[in-house]
DNA sequence: GTGAAAGCGCTAACAG
DNA sequence: CTGTTAGCGCTTTCAC
């Protein structure tokens, strides 16, 4: 392929019989330059076709106008929402997004964030990977004094700002709903401890538990995916142990998926035999029989406050505090986790 | 933000007591230096914690090593699947991937392109909004010899090349099925003609209908957007006409869902009173009741394929003549579009 | 094998 | 208001 080369600012300076610099500030609406000028210069510009060159004005600016992002899928309704919320918010403000995709590797994460420092993006938003236990690349993005805020699924890295969702408080608030329903043996298939998202929504359910004096079945509390595999294993692990529980609070809206399919695979009847609540939803959860109920996620307001806080901490020329928002989420009731029957039927094996 | 000054190839050199071509070519482990030096310099690029400069790199090379990508949506199974496929193939043949969203928004699409022109990126991979009429923007992308491909939704402009689904095909297969299952009154609910997934789509429809000698009722053929809510008014439409079909062919299945929604709140029951197969999947079919047979788009291999399409015309030094791969679809089995009942319920008003 | 010179296209800082 | 000067950090010749 051989490509024309491209038209430059010296071209259009030179129709003009001014200098580049005129030219670059008048393309740029500097105050510098005079109504008339400006506008000449941009009618020129679009006669002769001229795209500016990112990478020379990144380059001579010292600046990309860009900030990257990494999480760790896509096809996934939850990141899906947020990449969409943060995209936008970045548009909003004139500025572009630079997306990786770690696929669940941290390899692959370690990887997309030295790309990303090789673009000079002005800041970094990142969601760990569910394997992600080493913070030494992130310590080397803010030895660079790079803005750093994670999303969601975060590293403990000083220095960092955090977008989190309230975990834990929605947890516990799943699991009273449950309890206030009638629920004694109450499970969870959580995701990995090691990573807030599975640790805080564990800690919501035991705390809850304990405060109504509720005993925590070791065998009932099962961690580690956060995907439908996870929750159909968890699910599988729990009935054939023979002991199982009336309740299953499930840490993501595919674990919850994952159990309807093993329950229905044998026999199990939700909400009936077996009720169910998890954290996290999907568009067509309306459509599901039955729907969940579910703790919602504001996977916008996430995405957004994301953005707000890379900017906000770009903008900062001074020492920059660094930020924890965490985003509150919603009880939605639908089908699921209903009151409890008189004398329910056991689901035995 | 007073970012330390980056380290460089220089800083590299200077310790080294070596030049920075030196630096430079031993980095990207160009043959011409030796295994010593190479070696030798690496080390120190990596102990002074070197990070490569894109921006200047793009620049002096005049390439960027990145294929620009901009599609409707995100929050969308079919496009999140898509872009999934696209970013896993590009990272296996060392390609970036700059994404955009256009969010079915004409203009955002036409200043996106012009943002990864800006980029210089290699080569492009659009998807077309709903309202996308206008081929100017890709004219001027063609006119600068940037490889352009069409993805799924595409624009009839010359020398570019397309990865499309066989919409015509799997759709009059979609109607096949159907009426070799009993149905003759046949509705179509679909979407804009004016786009090549559309007018496909419908024309699959048409042709299996005239091939079994059935009538196409006018208003039994409803154009409309893609989503759920096209597909709630669609079905409504229908409905309040008081002349139902026994069957709806669903150009998407978003619109799918809209029928359901539409269907049960009417009191419409699927598959009994009204059966229903639609263009499309999506993760959570499986959990439907009743889950959707559909016409399943292979969304890897069309992401995948609209990767191999661009680079293979980027690497292309001699004039490149434009390719078009259409990707078969499948059709899926599942609880609708089930044999006719002899005397079906009919649904009126 | 290695390096010196010459830019890529743009912007920042300052001078007029 | 406009222009001059000097790079940004890297790669590409083309000598040595």
């Amino acid at each position: 392929m051989n490509r024309k080369p491209h038209v430059t600012l010296s071209d259009i300076a030179r129709q003009l019989n001014v200098s580049k610099v005129t030219v670059s500030k008048a393309l740029r609406g500097h105050p510098d330059i005079s109504r008339e000028t400006t506008s000449l210069v941009k009618k020129v510009a679009e006669e002769l076709g001229y795209t500016p060159n990112f990478a020379a004005r990144n380059l001579s600016s010292r600046k990309s106008n860009t900030i990257g992002v990494v999480v760790p899928k896509i096809a996934h309704f939850f990141f899906s929402s947020v990449i969409e919320a943060i995209y936008d918010e970045a548009f909003n403000n004139n500025y572009d997004i630079a997306l990786t995709v770690s696929q669940e590797n941290a390899e692959r994460e370690k990887k997309h964030v030295e790309t990303l420092m090789a673009m000079r993006v002005d800041g970094l938003i990142v969601s760990i990977t569910q394997e992600t236990r080493d913070s030494a690349i992130f310590e080397k993005v803010l030895s660079r004094n790079i803005p750093l805020v994670f999303m969601d699924r975060v590293l403990p890295v000083d220095g960092t700002s955090q977008v989190t969702v309230d975990d834990k408080g929605g947890a516990a608030q799943a699991i009273e709903l449950a309890i206030s329903n009638g629920y004694r043996k109450i499970a969870h298939i959580g995701g990995y401890k090691e990573i807030n998202i599975g640790k805080n929504r564990y800690e919501g359910y035991v705390e809850a538990m304990k405060k109504h004096g509720l005993p925590i079945e070791p065998d009932w509390v099962i961690h580690g995916g956060f995907g439908e595999d996870d929750g159909y294993q968890g699910f599988m692990k729990l009935y054939k142990s023979g002991h199982m529980p009336e309740f299953i609070f499930a840490v993501t809206y595919p674990v919850a998926l994952g159990i309807y399919a093993a329950a229905s695979e044998v026999g199990v009847r939700i909400p009936d035999d077996l009720d169910v609540i998890c954290f996290g939803s999907a568009s067509i959860n309306k459509f599901l029989k039955p729907a969940l109920t579910y703790i919602d996620q504001p996977t916008d307001n996430l995405g957004r406050a994301a953005v707000d806080l890379v900017l906000e901490h770009i903008g900062e020329t001074e020492e920059y505090e660094p930020k924890h928002v965490e985003v509150q989420t919603v009880l939605v009731m639908r089908d699921t986790c209903i009151k409890k029957k008189a004398a329910p039927a056991a689901a035995v094996k």
